[in-house]
DNA sequence: TAGATTGTTAATCGATTAACAATC
DNA sequence: TAGATTGTTAATCGATTAACAATC
């Protein structure tokens, strides 16, 4: 199944994090513009609203086999296709969440997530008193199902959203029954066999960035 | 107010991101083992149990000013204490949550966001169903008391749990009135001054690293 | 054609990793 | 003392930025 790509992507080629993370952003904000109905755009703009460097914007866009045309630019429609494509995010990717806390019941709710790809397709949760409501029309289930309905329904993501003490020892669990990638929302680092994809998403990593650059920016200037 | 630091960190020196991100992940870890009585840890422990270079844990906690010693390595306590203090943690940063949506409500609930030295005072929204609720001990207040409340009370925090497309809007305003640092939970680029710090806390730039990296797994090992 | 923009290759910048001296 | 660990300086690695040729 190897470099069967239909469009020219850079394949399995490794693509720097950082563009990952920003090919998102130039998502949204080309959604943004096509619904104004404009036709086509260029990096040095897409470059001059989100202030980055077009250089960047260009060498970013190229990952998703995009071709663009001198003096007029990208097409907006099709690149918001490639990059939809080039995510996965116009497939469905099925997953658990585990953990039907408010963080929990915060993305059940968000709809918008299936249009990132990601497809909740039940919530797990130790608490009686949680199971069987509907949260954004996810059921919540008991945590005991969990493994009889990964191991059926060959789910492949799991994200958790419970409290950081169980979380390892649910994480070895899910990995055991099949699962390969876990979206960790906990503080805790999850040590798993290498080849299972952990995305550690941490507010509080975003917490100290922005109280370290604050506070550097208030001893800095003369207030 | 330039250089009076007490202890000896780095000052206003500029320290790398990914360390600033990574101090958290310390932290959490450290406290776990606190909790279990020693005293002690060096970095190639931390390295092993945490997966990361011991080397580069040296130099991520050297930047809080903490002196280890060798063969024993670092108190666990003082370095402790020395992140927290380093990255602000331990102080109440007061901050405003605009948007008591799902997303907002959860962060109202997570008291744990205090200990890491955020102190969300109030929360506002413009729904008048959902204006007077209280969630975790924090009152929803009607967007149009926004303003007021900021320029009085000296807030320099604003954190956005709102919809992207009033995103903009609010933040220029939010500056007008004196907000310093805006924490950013939409999925929108907010164009604002430079001085102002901007910390952009996007779900999907998670989803589109995570998802990459799966597909690659699928892809490259045969199933 | 002239000029703006893409796309690629080279140079720079910054973070990580390696090497090693200092020290308890 | 011997050896593990800190802490610093140098080397490597990777991402960003700059330069420039290709092209519509």
């Amino acid at each position: 199944m190897v470099g069967h790509n239909i469009h020219k992507t850079n394949g399995n080629k490794k693509i720097p994090e950082p563009t990952l993370k920003r090919l998102p952003l130039y998502l949204h904000y080309l959604k943004g513009i096509m619904n104004k109905g404009q036709m086509n755009i260029s990096a040095p703009v897409i470059g001059n609203d989100l202030r980055c460097d077009p250089t960047q914007v260009v060498k970013d866009l190229s990952v998703t086999g995009i071709k663009g045309k001198p003096r007029v630019g990208y097409n907006i429609y099709e690149l918001i296709q490639n990059i939809e494509t080039y995510l996965g995010f116009n497939k469905n990717n099925d997953a658990f969440l585990i953990g039907a806390g408010n963080l929990g019941t915060a993305l059940l709710s968000y709809e918008q997530l299936q249009g990132f790809g990601i497809n909740i397709i039940a919530a797990f949760d130790n608490d009686p008193a949680k199971v069987g409501q509907q949260q954004g029309h996810i059921n919540v289930l008991h945590i005991s199902k969990l493994q009889d309905l990964v191991t059926r329904l060959h789910v492949h993501i799991a994200i958790l959203t419970l409290p950081g003490d169980v979380a390892q020892d649910i994480a070895e669990k899910l990995v055991k029954w099949g699962i390969k990638a876990i979206w960790n929302f906990t503080p805790v680092y999850l040590k798993l066999p290498q080849h299972i994809i952990v995305q550690h998403t941490s507010m509080y990593a975003n917490v100290a960035v922005l109280l370290k650059k604050l506070h550097h920016a208030e001893n800095t200037y003369i207030e």
